[in-house]
DNA sequence: CTTTTTTACTAAAACGTTTAATAAAAAGCG
DNA sequence: CGCTTTTTATTAAACGTTTTAGTAAAAAAG
């Protein structure tokens, strides 16, 4: 509602021009004499001048502006992710749209009815957890929106993929429960229709077989919404009687119920239950005991994805292909894994 | 680019009427006849209509659009808070556009020039720690842009701030360690410009000075940026023949330098030195040991400030005050300031 | 059966830009 | 000096909406 603000009439006005030489001057059009072209940025300057993005967006088509779409921003792989999305794109003189699905597919789908309005130029997606069906992304694509996903992508859609290598990290993560003496390895996670998370237990499950574990291993599907429930869920399975005695953690936010129901349990960590998590958080290293973790690239996934997505836009040459991009998590080895 | 949209243009050529009529019909107008909505509204579903926003804005002179700038999303803090903003604006029809300062105040006056150019209908703004000037936000200010602050706010501007009750917070905290037995409480904050720090700064000295330990009371300026600074730092602090024995951390992040730190000097917590931290992560039960903590109502804040900058967009009649919205805090007393 | 009102629509202007087409003046050239 | 080319500007249309003002036809009123 900045109303009142000058316009390129008022600037023609002032300067007795008219508001198409008034336009070039300030594009610095070579059809404008160097004469004219600083009259009017000066008047331009003091008049404090500042173009109105949506006649110029009308005009041209494009709306310099990307959205993201993103299922929360609660997971600190995000926040990351979303610092290494905006530092690239206002660099790029992009600007930013954030939509949070919360993890529903209803709001995915309303979020991309609306974006087929053209109001962005192009979209970075991590898909939610309730996703299955995909229309309402491939409409969107089939209208010749550039979409680029990251870590939480969708095989379906024929464009640049950014993701981590979840299939080695969940493997990696679970030979190293394995290597570490486990014998019924857990895999904790939200959800079945996502890529990431079949990859990860994939991993997770080849390992065990490639060290004739196989049979210990489980799946356990939590929810990402309430906390209350998934608590009452791990505490039910750590109460079994073949319970886990290794846990792979595919999203950061379980291990706070898993320690305090080992504690609750009286099961030691790692005495008991070695526990590997994927996780960006900085305080992993001052937990009780210090957290052995899967750590995402989450600034690099984001700023990579936003300069894919940035440089299809503005190259018509640049078509996004159907590609994996892969930069490798790490695994940090800490005390919830090995030691005493 | 979504280019080759459907236009109002095209759908009145398809139904042989003015684009006047299927723009009313489409906004349920009472001067088109009720069977013509019918039909204007299956040609648009059928041809999936969606109207352009920009073309929509310029006309109205409204984006439906807010901007939230921040200082970075790292901070566990601005992510909740951008989960209720977003909830909010969502739900009434706004679309949320984000920008990062990276704590620069230059990248702060960058944004806050482009937003005088009608991007946005309002701006919720928590500042840079390096912001003293103000310039930058009592120009949009001045031309009529609501602005609503929350959690680092500017006093000079006058408008509705939404924070939490820092002073009693700070208060409470250096009053809980003094109880506690602590004797020499510092406060690390990352500010001297920030009014936030200087309430909660204040808020400790006045519970040191109420318990007659004001001269043990000290301020340590961190920086925002170089953790490996802040660490240097602090342990140039705890080296100190006179150091704490009580901590006050204003920032989140410090938490995880200061346990190591302590480690790293054979401190213990809280049997050297006791610490409480502004924090809202939810893994700070399982911290070794467990941390006190100051819980802001992050998403609660950001809820606020969504909504009353929305309400003061839509009711011209709702002007923005100057009045401060103080949703309190809690303090969570846990293993790192009692016990062993 | 005329006059007035209501209904249902259309034409045109406007929001603030950019740009294609055009024109006038200046400059270059033989 | 005439001709072409270049420079510098203008006019008008366009981007996709909404809205104001206007109008023809139908309905109601008298």
């Amino acid at each position: 509602m900045a109303t009142g603000n000058i316009t390129i009439k008022e600037l023609a006005k002032e300067l007795n021009l008219s508001t198409a030489a008034v336009s070039k001057a300030l594009r610095d059009s070579h059809e404008i004499s160097a004469a004219t072209k600083e009259r009017v940025m000066a008047v331009a300057e003091k008049l404090n001048y500042v173009p109105n993005p949506y006649a110029g967006s009308l005009r041209h088509r494009k709306s310099k502006t990307i959205a993201v779409v993103l299922p929360e921003v609660a997971d600190s792989f995000f926040s990351l992710a979303i610092n290494g999305i905006e530092s690239v794109a206002i660099e790029k003189g992009y600007h930013v749209l954030l939509y949070l699905t919360h993890e529903s597919i209803l709001r995915e789908e309303a979020i991309f009815k609306d974006l087929a309005s053209g109001r962005v130029d192009g979209v970075l997606l991590s898909i939610s957890s309730e996703t299955d069906g995909i229309d309402h992304i491939r409409s969107l694509f089939n209208r010749n929106m550039p979409i680029v996903f990251f870590d939480r992508t969708c095989e379906e859609i024929e464009t640049v993929k950014i993701t981590t290598n979840d299939y080695e990290s969940g493997y990696k993560a679970a030979e190293h429960l394995i290597k570490c003496g486990c014998k019924r390895v857990a895999f904790f996670s939200i959800s079945n229709s996502l890529q990431i998370n079949n990859k990860r237990r994939q991993g997770c499950l080849q390992a065990c077989r490639d060290h004739d574990v196989e049979e210990g291993f489980s799946h356990l599907l939590l929810s990402n919404r309430a906390s209350e429930v998934n608590y009452q869920l791990i505490k039910a399975e750590m109460l079994k009687p073949d319970r886990p005695d290794g846990i792979v953690a595919s999203v950061e936010k379980f291990t706070t119920d898993i320690y305090l129901i080992c504690r609750e349990l009286g099961l030691g960590i790692p005495a008991d239950v070695k526990v590997v998590s994927f996780s960006n958080l900085a305080s992993v290293s001052i937990l009780d005991p210090a957290l052995t973790t899967i750590t995402q690239p989450a600034f690099e996934m984001g700023e990579l994805a936003s300069s894919i997505l940035i440089k299809s836009i503005e190259l018509k040459s640049f078509a996004l292909k159907n590609e994996n991009r892969v930069i490798p998590s790490t695994l940090t080895v800490r005390a919830s894994t090995v030691g005493k």
